[in-house]
DNA sequence: GTTACTATGAAAGTGAATTTCATGATCAGG
DNA sequence: CCTGATCATGAAATTCACTTTCATAGTAAC
């Protein structure tokens, strides 16, 4: 399953100049296993348990890459560092809860066609949006909130 | 109008212990007055067309102390710089053109109510929400595309 | 005034992200 | 196989927005 989408990737890249390469392949299989909303220092950690050496830079130039590539997509969360996440599976949009970090993931499509129908209101043509928001996760609002979830 | 809330604004500072100041006071007023959306930056050259001598720095801190006090909202298009507004008006969203950088503000009780629903759904209590909607803008769309508008 | 604060701004410091550059891989074609 | 040509890599340097530091200037209370 991944196997298929990194040689895709792969098949992609070299179509366009580039070169097949050990290390952004590990990257690239961690990225995509991995769950959603890494920061590249924590995928960076991830991949160095597999493969000691690399870089944060190779991260960095290969998410950067993907995302690029239209393969992942960038988010912030007013965290003062990006996170990316898999750009595979369909739309959805973020609940952050701001006491234990944890990330929600949701999707309603009638909130998709109200946006449909404010832009249209406006003349605006829209291309992409982003709606996270922000609060008291179930857990922290219930008891304790076990902290570093994410 | 805005001297009113230039002088409540400084009571409170008083109150809690700060001192007036003359920048502090320009600074201000120039948020205030200018419409939405501003950059450090942006904000910085205006006030120095009045106050030649004021520090970016200085800019910076009374965003900062006006966000704290609620009066300021700290706005992320992913423009990799930080914009602020007054937080006086009703809360509204954004659509910002990835064209001409103009950003509209709407306002619609449905997509509101909408997320009170999902988060619900989700056991969340929403405190703040942000949603932005990207794409091209009316003018973009039907023709030249002003740049360097905002 | 005098004293005791706070505010200011230049410069230094942060921290994430990017670029540079010398070195190491990888590919295409002899 | 080699041999270039070119891409990928990572350490170090750079950038950029933002914050902190620190000496000086400003402001308020006495």
């Amino acid at each position: 399953m991944v196997e298929r989408l990194l040689q895709r990737i792969d098949r992609e890249i070299l179509a366009a100049g580039g070169k097949r390469s050990r290390c952004r392949a590990v990257v690239m299989e961690h990225f995509f296993r991995a769950g959603h909303h890494l920061t590249v220092e924590e995928l960076t950690r991830n991949v160095r348990t597999a493969f000691p050496g690399i870089g944060g830079v190779t991260v960095y130039r290969t998410l950067k890459l993907l995302a690029r590539m239209g393969y992942a997509k960038e988010l912030d969360f007013g965290e003062g560092t990006r996170r990316y996440e898999s750009n595979l599976s369909s739309h959805h949009d973020h609940l952050v809860c701001r006491e234990c970090g944890a990330v929600i993931e949701f999707q309603d499509p009638r909130i998709e066609r109200l946006q449909e129908l404010v832009t249209r209101r406006h003349g605006f043509r829209p291309a992409a949006h982003r709606l996270e928001i922000y609060g008291c996760c179930r857990d922290c609002a219930a008891g304790g909130g076990r902290a570093g979830k994410r």
